[in-house]
DNA sequence: TCGTGGCTTTACCAAATGGTAAAATTTACC
DNA sequence: GGTAAATTTTACCATTTGGTAAAGCCACGA
């Protein structure tokens, strides 16, 4: 344990437990927490039940592992808000590469979407840890881009809910919105314009 | 059997399968399918679980039947747009009437997100069937009002998206956005405003 | 070549879970 | 009040599931 933790370990070690991780990421965001069983990620991983136990100390330990990967990953792009470049490209930059991760990154998308879900039971302190100051930070700032007549002025926490929701939609409800989008011929680059005019009207001075 | 279908059944029984399904909204919103157990709704309902049995064919049948139940709710605010209407006002009482829903009932909300979220196992086809006429022939009304000038052209079908995101977002996410709303005195602006300001403002001519 | 320590498998287990059979009880109706 | 049907309870069961113990395997340095 404690050698698995300090030492880098070995590469057996690192291939094992990306394996575990990979598979589990597939088979927590299509099934859920209590949906997947450490039988389905074994055989996923190409490994025996009781090795996947020898690399986590069991279940949780993997979902929560992937939460916490998941957590960086996510928040970035809300980091990189430059509060010394031009507010409205800040912004749909921003939206741009919140829509981006959506399309790529769609089973990490859907595992913290069904962990919020279910009022992020394995994910709270965490949470409030780690996004509500970065939250509050980059809400004074448009609020400043705001008062600075950069920006038209709306709520700031309601408008990043809008790109989360907005943004988020596309990998969420990936089935539904296929159903709904059937013979459209390009239907990423629709999803793109649309929330480019959306942002720039509410928001363009 | 064919009783309980044909026959429009006893108080005791309309009684006891309106428990059941109360109790079940309850848990499936909370914990998912597969995290839900029948001692958990039988607990909650107040009934023993082979009592439930009696009532309900299996965890699946209980489930379904919250799900087609919820179908109507939630299609009904789409259902009521009116050609004749003022187009912008339809759309944003579509908007706030969906918003009132996310508020009021939000075990449904999340019973149907969590559904949508793992692909719709349980209610594929009736997705297809049921809201995807209704879907298209909105999207067909939202294109000639904009083509007679009445709203600002978008595409109507990631706009239809756009208002499912935001509105829902908040009976969704609950959890995270009352950790993130923490401390606020009074909100600026409530959710109710800005998504009133974001579609005008994308919408207006 | 022989240990030694990291890794993997085999063989389990206890609890939880969806579900059933049938006896017991209540209800509705005459 | 009596009886047949509807309802509820008691006592189970088979399977699944997260997890463990311990034996076996294998790579590698001395």
């Amino acid at each position: 344990m404690t050698q698995a933790q300090l030492k880098k370990s070995s590469r057996i070690q690192q291939r094992n437990r990306s394996l575990i991780l990979d598979a589990a990421l597939e088979v927590f965001s299509q099934h859920g927490y209590r949906g997947t069983t450490l039988d389905q990620i074994a055989e996923r991983a190409g490994l025996s039940k009781p090795n996947i136990l020898y690399y986590f100390e069991g279940k949780e330990e993997i979902h929560v592992t992937l939460l916490n990967q998941l957590m960086e990953t996510w928040l970035d792009p809300l980091v990189t808000l430059d509060p010394e470049g031009d507010p409205l490209s800040e912004i749909l930059n921003y939206v741009q590469r919140k829509l981006d991760m959506a399309h790529e990154l769609p089973r990490q998308s859907r595992l913290f979407a069904g962990e919020i879900l279910q009022g992020a039971p394995r994910m709270g302190p965490h949470l409030e840890a780690g996004l509500k100051p970065l939250f509050d930070e980059k809400c004074a700032l448009i609020q400043i881009w705001m008062d600075a007549g950069h920006l038209r002025p709306v709520d700031p926490r309601h408008l990043i809910f809008s790109i989360w929701a907005t943004t988020q939609h596309y990998a969420d409800f990936a089935s539904q919105v296929d159903v709904l989008l059937q013979g459209e011929p390009q239907p990423q680059q629709g999803a793109e314009d649309y929330l480019v005019t959306l942002f720039t009207r509410l928001l363009k001075p």
